[in-house]
DNA sequence: ACCTGAACACCGTTCAAGT
DNA sequence: ACCTGAACACCGTTCAAGT
């Protein structure tokens, strides 16, 4: 192969563009687990001027806005509805997941960018879709679709910042602490951080099942008067 | 008052010290909502050099660490058990909510700092009693203690990210998109982002009727073998 | 024993200058 | 039209020097 690391100088003409320059950035975020992508960085890579981005992009927080739509279109791109609402819930939040575990910056970004993110939206219209199918009412939906984005956000990108090298550290040292003051502590020490993904999915299913119920509850009743 | 900014210069001997500087920091993060305090900052508002906290705490997270580690305790000095464990893990929940949304920073930090926080044990000392009163087993109440710190604080510090000046611009960029595409988004969309308040109880409450429904599962099994 | 001040290795970003 | 390069205003942190 004439260049791996092709960009750097070789082929004379670099060629910057929005496309290019995302591609290269999403792929230094994947390698570099967690740690953030620096323009300068990002520029290197690209054989180009740290601040050449600056001409295709007005700041870095629009260029990692570009990065979050993107790779929540790859979500919508990957979701195969099943029709059962549980899975289909299920699958969509395990994908998002996948996102926010490998780029935790994502999930503050997205918090506070109030536009252009179409592929939210389209992220947003399938989970509706599942909940109400499940026959929720209007407002549990929202509330419901509103919810799973927090959760999966909130708790992966929160998973991917303590990231590797955790293995059993907290659980060896609350093993530890003297049983007299800490009795429950002590005594489930030994099953307690097993496992983000684990955990995750036993959150996931006690809001799933929480929906259901409410949805049993609703479509139960005798009838509702406006 | 000789001097409500007193440390400046005015009384002479600033004496520098763990406590102080742990004051002193928790009350500028508080103020500047969500915005990092830098220890140059720090250093100037308490009239000493910015290199000067390094005599006191090894490094900026062994700071942030000593923080957490106060701000928790504050949530379990706080916590007036009422033996209604329902109730219990409903007020830990949002005492430590608290904390997260003034303080976002923290819980990425508390994720991966393996050791020297008593008072986090204390907290989920206090979680697993009310869980295990609820009659969980001990595997269920491992894994319900878990979730609930990693709810609590990636939702809350996720909710405080955005911070102020959100004021519906969502919902309005939401309720414009097209209906032929997005039929139950634009159908809910008035009901979306309404409060992030809300949302959190609304999503502790499903996984608290969650867990109230495990509990009284295992507790109407007719027995059960080893 | 504690604090200072210069210095180092980083950031994101701006802007005049190049081609 | 796009890229360069110096510069600005920040970071956390180190370390020799002061007192």
């Amino acid at each position: 192969m004439a260049g791996s690391t092709s960009a750097r100088r070789a082929g004379g003409r670099t060629r910057l563009s929005r496309e290019s320059i995302l591609d290269r950035y999403i792929e230094l975020a994947d390698r570099s687990g967690g740690t953030e992508v620096s323009l300068r960085a990002l520029g290197e890579s690209m054989g180009v001027d740290p601040t050449a981005v600056y001409r295709h992009f007005r700041s870095k927080d629009e260029l990692l806005t570009a990065v979050t739509d993107r790779l929540l279109a790859g979500v919508v791109d990957a979701f195969e509805p099943t029709g059962d609402w549980r899975l289909d819930l299920r699958a969509l939040a395990l994908l998002t997941r996948g996102v926010y575990l490998s780029h935790p910056r994502l999930a503050r970004l997205l918090a506070h960018s109030p536009s252009s993110h179409p592929s939210n939206a389209s992220l947003i219209e399938a989970c509706l879709a599942a909940l109400r199918s499940a026959g929720l009412g209007d407002a549990d939906a929202a509330a419901a679709v509103e919810l799973m984005e927090n959760y999966v956000a909130g708790v992966s990108s929160l998973n991917a910042e303590m990231g590797d090298a955790e293995d059993g550290a907290w659980r060896r040292e609350l093993a530890a602490l003297p049983p007299v003051r800490y009795p429950h502590v002590t005594a489930v020490a030994d099953r307690l951080y097993r496992g983000d993904d684990r955990n995750f999915e036993f959150g996931l299913d006690l809001i799933l099942d929480g929906l259901e119920a409410r949805a049993g509850l609703i479509s139960s009743l005798p009838a509702r008067g406006p």
